[in-house]
DNA sequence: ATCGATTCCGGTATCGGTTCCGGAATGCCG
DNA sequence: CGGCATTCCGGAACCGATACCGGAATCGAT
């Protein structure tokens, strides 16, 4: 099977007796072309199996159609869901992604703003940070690559490209209210490192609700984790061996929340009845535990496609904003007693 | 801030005071140079801040070094477990991934195959095959272009393509003997839609773990479902109403597992006291439910890894296998009653 | 001193499109 | 009927690299 040679506009052009300008002027649909040639070239075109070049096209345009999308890692369930997102709509669009795994560190980081960005065209850039990364990721913005962040750190409002989070704070605040709704008055809170800005919103948002409800926050019932469920069952080992009364449990993430109920479990203690639970996130695990897990929804998907039009936006000349906040909304499960399946 | 054009080979050959032909061979690090001149270019490159164009070179060259990678859908979280071992896997050998979404169906399939795959010249492609998807993909192979599957699909063995599986049928034989090593007896299956191959082969797996044991297979205590949570909650509550003794549940996969492990709860039947349960795939919800999942572990990670080498291989036209099977292996948790974790 | 083989480099075509500049043909107007 | 604006198309440059062919200089051998 010999590979036939691609078919390129000049053929077009010999079929349809004119130029290669005409050719392109056609097949883009511009205004200055007789209908009849244009409809005659089209023809031709389909019936030679035309297939444009899209490298000579960026090559010549300097417009790839296509974006990069940074991932930190592989390990976060959360991120097949923003990917979702952000694919939905690029696709949508008409537009392509490629990945581009950080997990190599900082060096990754340096390889793909200084290289390998510019290097394949890309018309711009989704990014979820990692921690502590974003030592470089300005100095593309402001070469002028469109660049959008998926995160939710307040440091990083001022930066010169725009992001997308969700409401941690009232998040929070919502779940912490519901917990006090059902009549929990001690409620002790697994917090994440308090390196990110993620785990202080969920803090803030949960002491918030305290206050609003004149219930004195303890600094006692704060016991630190790492967003990892192991560090959840370490955290209520702790708060059971402390001797603090506690009756209900708000993990700052759906993982820990999985730790904290095994932990809760392992010792005996009855998830609602004895001790609430509630997370952060809505992971899909947090579906299928028993009880199921009563959290707060954080909006992925929609933060991907968000991301993903304000980046084509950028992209294209139009004008985009610079932080959008899409709410993140309580979702009443199991596990807080609520609803009436307290499984005791 | 003016955005300043970028820096070619050009601009170095004026520099070093030799032609772009020269500098092309320097900095390919061809033999037909002088050591000499190639530092000094490949200095000057340095100190001028020099970015290749990938584009000009796929454009010239017709290699792009990215590879395409197919994707059915986004909801299946193994998906991004196979994501991960392709990505480290293509990273490592300096090649690109760029993704498609299958979720438009057969449209987005042919356009794959027709438009977008030959006008972004993608050197190869791995393939997650959705149900049913696979008229146009075999033209790609066929035209010359690698193509690697992932899936497991005994008639596709005979393609002219490549493919990427795991041991379905002996995973699904060791966990059954598992559970008849532990003295269940009457073990009920929950299938996959027949249609699937994976969903046959479980089967076969279980049946053949019973025949070498000696205990009769019944068709009482198999149940269908759809690889979906609810299916599997579904299973055992018609087990349940059909009044058929048993011991012990294997799904065929975890996410029906969970949904069963809800309905025996519900039903107030222990697990694994009562009935133990056992699902495969090892998906990540499993570790977290109580008790913990015993199932068996499909190796996502290293089949995403295999068909990125196998691809490469390919591209860069050398010999690959054409079938690979990367062998299930059973995780022992506690839903089997296994490991003295019995609660009671 | 002549010759053939190496070594190193230059000139030009090429990959497949788009864009700029301009020019011929046509239509409409006074 | 001359002048002018439109309409439609052609020619050539260009995007940034690599590939092919060939040629000058150097070297050792005869």
């Amino acid at each position: 099977m010999q590979t036939r040679r691609r078919v390129t506009i000049d053929d077009i052009a010999r079929h349809a007796g004119v130029t290669k300008t005409t050719v392109s002027r056609a097949l883009n649909a511009r205004p200055d072309v007789n209908p009849e040639t244009r409809d005659r070239i089209s023809e031709i075109a389909e019936r030679l199996g035309y297939v444009p070049s899209a490298t000579a096209k960026v090559l010549r345009t300097g417009r790839s159609h296509t974006m990069g999308m940074a991932l930190p890692s592989f390990t976060w369930p959360g991120i097949l869901e923003i990917l979702r997102g952000v694919s939905d709509v690029l696709d949508a669009l008409g537009y392509q992604v490629t990945l581009f795994p950080l997990t190599r560190g900082e060096e990754a980081e340096r390889d793909l703003v200084f290289r390998v960005m510019p290097s394949l065209q890309m018309d711009g850039l989704i990014l979820i940070l990692p921690p502590g990364m974003l030592r470089y990721i300005g100095e593309l913005a402001s070469r002028g690559v469109p660049v959008v962040l998926i995160d939710d750190r307040v440091e990083h409002r001022d930066r010169d490209f725009p992001s997308v989070g969700t409401t941690n704070v009232s998040g929070a605040r919502a779940i912490t209210r519901h917990l006090l709704q059902l009549g929990r008055r001690r409620i002790a809170i697994i917090t994440g490192p308090d390196t990110q800005d993620v785990s202080k919103n969920r803090l803030a948002g949960y002491r918030l609700a305290l206050e609003e409800a004149g219930v004195p926050f303890r600094q006692e019932l704060v016991v630190g984790g790492n967003f990892e469920p192991p560090s959840g069952q370490a955290a209520v080992e702790s708060l059971l061996a402390s001797g603090q009364r506690f009756d209900a449990v708000f993990a700052s993430n759906d993982q820990m929340a999985l730790g904290a109920l095994r932990g809760l479990h392992a010792a005996g203690v009855c998830v609602p009845h004895d001790v609430a639970l509630a997370g952060f996130d809505d992971d899909h695990a947090g579906r299928f535990t028993i009880p199921s897990l009563t959290t707060v929804h954080q909006p992925l998907y929609e933060m991907g496609s968000a991301a993903a039009r304000t980046v084509v936006a950028a992209a294209e000349g139009q004008p985009s904003e610079r932080h959008i906040e899409i709410p993140a909304r309580l979702v009443v499960r199991e596990s807080c007693g609520a609803g009436g399946e307290r499984s005791s």
